[in-house]
DNA sequence: CTGAAAGCGCTTACAG
DNA sequence: CTGAAAGCGCTTACAG
């Protein structure tokens, strides 16, 4: 491989001025300038990333932790966190935890070994942050409301607004009978929704019906299976999130009832698959690659220096598609 | 931060003999052995992965290229590879092209860059093999069949017995007018599935009917429409793959037509949203998570100076569920 | 503007 | 078994 050395050698200069010519770093004689570039193209010579990482102790690389990659909604965050970095010469590195604690502390601490300059952080471990802090390394906490330390800033949107918004649909959508999903109750999107939900029955002085779901498919069979069984009268319900809805329009159908003409149906975050299954899904939107842009933007801002804002709520909004019913006007 | 100097000092030993306990390189007394990993232990010295990188060539790492990490197929990979790679303590960094040949090349200079350690490609990008070449870099490809000079081995699937298993089950479940869709004819998979197809027409003697399609959502949509106005009365549609299967299972919904009953719909690949979707596609599976795997295995075997079998050829089955019908015996 | 030198934190021949 | 030394390939004070 040739190196800095080489390059100077031909070029008749020191290591150092190529080094300058390389990264703009100081000014240097335009002729000089020119033999160096010309070099620098006819050898093909890339610079090693590893020496520069060993001096400056950055290696321009972000950590990303899903607890699933293959969840669409953390994968659609990856995407758009992977096209951000790439376009601030980041590169990213990932890891898909599957729940596993013990893999994401391993991942954090070779990520602080390999001089990772941040982490974006979409679990809820608890425990992890002390590895962080031990790792030094600044983090970015996605759809997660967790406060911590070395916490520079946390991204989420308004799940609570959220939750008022998914209630008050199915009422004006004609439900009378409306049963919801509430979702882990560990996590800050979970509660947020849950409370919205509270809000509008207390508001609206409707009945309180609820049973728990995970945000996975399979949980979702569980508890649509449930709330069939405890609340057949039910015309409508609110998923967990969209995953979950899947799994409810599943169970649903095997049952016999139609979407919407016999129960309505709403999901939370609008992943790609909303859009493509048939009912298409209503649901309450999270601009879940605004977020993720948003999470690498904010967290290389503060890598390099810049003042940066803690807390970044995003808007959601209601799109109705297909498994709920228009707004019906009271008779 | 600490160093191994410091660790040595603490310990009483030179940095080398540090060295070699923490690598199991080298015999040392027992004694000073104890002594340096209890002060690693009471340290928590984390050894700088860029020195060692620095010297040795290597980074670990290993690089995923894939042409959208959003879509179902490449993500179930992603996964498979990430977990093989962290077992074997080898990281993955991510690039997902989004057809963007530029920066397909630049990831592909930067890997050099970064001393990774191999390349695992999903795209087809018949440019970008200089690009490699340049770089130095192992790679393996995965799910397409491409020829190259750095090319360590390919896994792929038996595309042309999926075409094949795949147009049989549609005439053993009944179909009397079957279209198929003809997936791209610049990959491999498009080009086999086809062929498959093909042959088992010639041996039953059935007319030849398909349209193009690429393997996405929006194309999907488009080319069965086409088959819609084209054959009107077909009974039968062979997608390009589940995505497509998606897309025409919506298009044939909105014209009413009912699947099974009025026609019927076969996918390929059995990504997991063709089990979440209802009905639950009919599909032709690939072991996704399997071919993934693989691939890094054999990837790191190599990386590992072991030999490693050119080429991998995964066998891929019928998984009947609920768009195609049961075999009907003739009458 | 520019080069020689030191240093980033490891690893591994080389001697002993 | 073990330490001193050199080297991996860069970058940046420091002098001039």
């Amino acid at each position: 491989m040739i190196s800095i050395r080489d390059v100077a050698k031909l070029a008749g200069v020191s290591p150092a001025t190529v080094s300058r010519v390389m990264n703009g770093t100081a000014n240097v004689d335009e002729v000089k300038k020119q033999r160096v570039q010309q070099v620098i193209q006819e050898t093909g010579f890339k610079p090693n990333e590893a020496a520069r990482t060993l001096y400056k102790k950055s290696a321009h690389l972000i950590g990303v932790i899903v607890p699933n990659i293959e969840n669409p909604f953390f994968n659609e965050m990856a995407k758009a966190i992977e096209g951000e970095a790439y376009e601030r010469g980041y590169r990213l590195t990932l890891c898909s935890s599957n729940d596993n604690l013990e893999k994401e502390k391993n991942s954090i601490e070779l990520l602080g070994r390999m001089n990772a300059d941040g982490i974006i952080l979409l679990t809820n471990e608890e425990e992890i942050f002390d590895q962080i802090a031990d790792a030094r390394i600044p983090v970015v906490v996605l759809d997660r409301a967790v406060r911590h330390k070395n916490e520079v800033a946390s991204i989420i949107s308004d799940n609570y607004e959220g939750g008022r918004m998914g209630m008050e649909h199915m009422l004006d959508a004609g439900c009378r009978n409306i049963v919801a999903m509430r979702g882990p109750q560990n996590l800050s999107s979970g509660r947020d929704r849950y409370k919205g939900y509270l809000d509008i029955c207390r508001e609206k002085h409707v009945k309180v019906q609820f049973v728990d779901c995970l945000y996975d498919y399979e949980d979702g069979l569980r508890s649509t299976e449930q709330i069939l069984r405890e609340y057949p009268d039910a015309d409508g319900i609110i998923a967990a999130n969209d995953m979950a809805a899947i799994s409810a329009y599943k169970i649903l159908t095997r049952h016999g009832k139609r979407v919407p003409e016999d129960i309505q149906l709403i999901g939370f975050d609008n992943i790609i698959m909303s859009r493509l299954m048939t009912p298409e899904l209503t649901t309450i939107a999270q601009p879940i690659t605004e977020m993720g842009s948003k999470a690498a933007q904010i967290l290389i801002d503060h890598i390099e220096g810049k003042e940066v804002p803690q807390k970044n709520i995003f808007e959601v909004k209601l799109i109705q598609r297909e498994t709920t019913r228009n707004k019906v006007t009271k008779a």
